[in-house]
DNA sequence: CACATTTATTGATCTAGATCAATGCGTATT
DNA sequence: AATACGCATTGATCTAGATCAATAAATGTG
């Protein structure tokens, strides 16, 4: 069991950090700081609650993680977690990505958002009609059909 | 393993359905349609991917999903992935928590992502600052202030 | 093939929410 | 008590993306 400080920072962008934190009492928070300093909360965590950074497997963290109030938590090894169960691998994945999306739609414009889907999953523009990439971004055909012409210029 | 023609719909917004789709070949989608009859995509599923609507546990669906091309596909009652592994259902949860806030960031406007937030989490209100409620929902201190003024009149 | 339907593009206009700036209010800090 | 800092509110203005409408190209279907 460990005791934090409000505003005492547990996880940076940047560190390999793979811990998940169980939050026994108090609250803790995960956000991101865009380029414009802007800061974007992904969760918060309360009570019973766990927080914790869906970053890739072995990659440096994405989020920040600290403490809005006082709190007492416990800290647990990812590699922990996964022991003896390897479904949580596909689960992580899955839970990343979704990590992302939701951070992208907070924090990013529709041609980021397109750049970012094009880069990550390159097969499915080839498979699917613009106006169903344009509603998995959030916005309407005539965005990104205007997003596509902005590009090619 | 079952075969599905283009455009066949799997499952429906309000079906008591649990199962997972495993995609063998082919490509699936889930979706909701809002409102005003608008589909927001919530996920592509190509092959080797799961699609699932990650609803509450004995609720009824929330997604449609359907197929955008011929696939083969695996079903799997969620029931018998939980077997034996309790911790699936925490993970369960949080899924949940993220698909609904993936649909919500892209269909709904501040006011009702703010009217969901405080349905859900009433007790974070009372414990962090409003900035912080408006870094969560996606938008700026000065739009939430704007958004509770309308609520009380 | 001819026809209908879906899709993409483009233009004109509108709007939710962002940005910028000023003010007032609590609540720490000295 | 005085000062300062973070926070919420309000007003004025701006802008990314939505909406509406028209056209054109692509695709499917009898």
């Amino acid at each position: 069991m460990r005791k934090v400080k409000k505003g005492e920072i547990l996880q940076r962008k940047g560190d390999m950090n793979s811990k998940v934190y169980i939050v026994d009492q108090g609250l803790l928070r995960s956000y991101i700081i865009d380029e414009k300093g802007k800061e974007h909360i992904y969760m918060f965590g309360s009570e019973n609650w766990i927080v914790a950074d869906n970053c890739e497997q072995g990659a440096p963290c994405q989020l920040y993680i600290d403490a809005i109030e006082d709190s007492n938590i416990r800290e647990i090894l990812k590699e922990d977690l996964m022991m003896g169960n390897p479904d949580l691998h596909a689960i992580s994945r899955r839970l990343n990505a979704m990590q992302v999306r939701i951070l992208l739609l907070m924090s990013s414009s529709a041609r980021e958002r397109y750049e970012h889907f094009l880069q990550t999953y390159p097969d499915i523009i080839q498979r699917v009609p613009q106006r169903m990439i344009a509603s998995y971004l959030g916005i309407t055909p005539e965005a990104l059909s205007r997003v596509r012409k902005g590009m090619f210029r």
